[in-house]
DNA sequence: GTCTATACTAAGATAGAC
DNA sequence: GTCTATCTTAGTATAGAC
């Protein structure tokens, strides 16, 4: 089960994540493709598999890290985190923060972790004093700007993502300057 | 051949932009699908003459505006107007500015009005005193970012885009004030 | 230029034996 | 739990008549 899943992986690294078929997957693991039918049933339980998995293994390289007690420098470290995650598997950064399947939405047992994701970058970055929804809303879409023009353009470069820790610093600024402990 | 085109776009609009098949492009033109390929080669040249098709629209709209003397405010406009194009079809947005399509590259003759679109944007950024290539990746990817954000999760609304001129002052002003006439 | 007919490929899914 | 065999659907593409 959960081999089938690193297989899995391992075919949309390769073909992308609509590119895996049942098939292939099974020829991957080592059975026949109707045998996987007592895993997952049915393809979209396969990507909701995925999906929690990705999301769980995000969460436990978040628990691995150390963050610095000074907020804002947590903050980056949250995102440089989300960054490397990201550039580690472009095909897994797709299934979870893009829609690139269509008619696949994560159930909500899958959707659990991938909140408790947000949660975390939400905590820190009020920590560091960014507490107007909006002005979270910015820095996430600043990030996930930055993450995907690097990825799709050159991936594994850091030419988007070796801005980050400026444009935070650039965000965060004005949101405490315009916002004191509220904001838009 | 306009009019294939066109229904093409339809389709990409209720479908999305893959799941425009060539079954369904011939029933909605009014011919058998395989009189399609007396237009088109593959389906392929299709998508193709769809990219080509929309960045020519987008320079149309472009050429359509007058835009300001002040170099900050003809910024402005250039991305409102490019977000406003994003935002009445998602689909063609993501023809144009994703990869959506594995396999499908535009040819050079379709991505030629796609350049124009873009070197447009980079000289009036650097009219408004953005010269630095960095500089103008991060406002790139700011705007993509803001834009991504809003069509996969609000589209037609602004939760995210409303504060594109507001982050494009705060870019625009920090790479004047750390570039001068050059920068990173 | 449009048609009918069909080839080809690939995918997800099911039935039923072992 | 795994297999063989098969179903079903859906897509692109081609051949050849009109």
């Amino acid at each position: 089960m959960a081999g089938i899943v690193a297989c899995a992986w391992t075919l949309a690294r390769e073909h992308g994540i609509a590119g895996v078929s049942l098939h292939a997957l099974a020829r991957e693991v080592g059975i026949r493709q109707p045998s996987l039918y007592e895993y997952f049933d049915s393809k979209h339980a396969l990507y909701d598999a995925m999906f929690a998995d990705g999301n769980r293994r995000l969460v436990e390289r978040l628990d691995t890290t150390t963050f610095s007690r000074e907020p804002r420098d947590a903050l980056k470290q949250w995102l440089a985190v989300f960054t490397a995650f990201a550039g580690e598997d472009p095909a897994r950064y797709q299934l979870l923060f893009q829609r690139p399947i269509p008619g696949f939405t994560p159930s909500r047992e899958s959707y659990a972790p991938a909140e408790e994701v947000l949660d975390r970058a939400v905590t820190l970055m009020r920590a560091a004093g960014v507490t107007g929804p909006g002005d979270i809303d910015c820095i996430v879409a600043m990030t996930a700007g930055l993450t995907e023009a690097q990825l799709s353009n050159d991936p594994g470069g850091n030419r988007w993502l070796r801005h980050l820790d400026r444009l935070v610093d650039l965000l965060v600024d004005d949101a405490i300057a315009r916002g004191g402990p509220n904001g838009t």
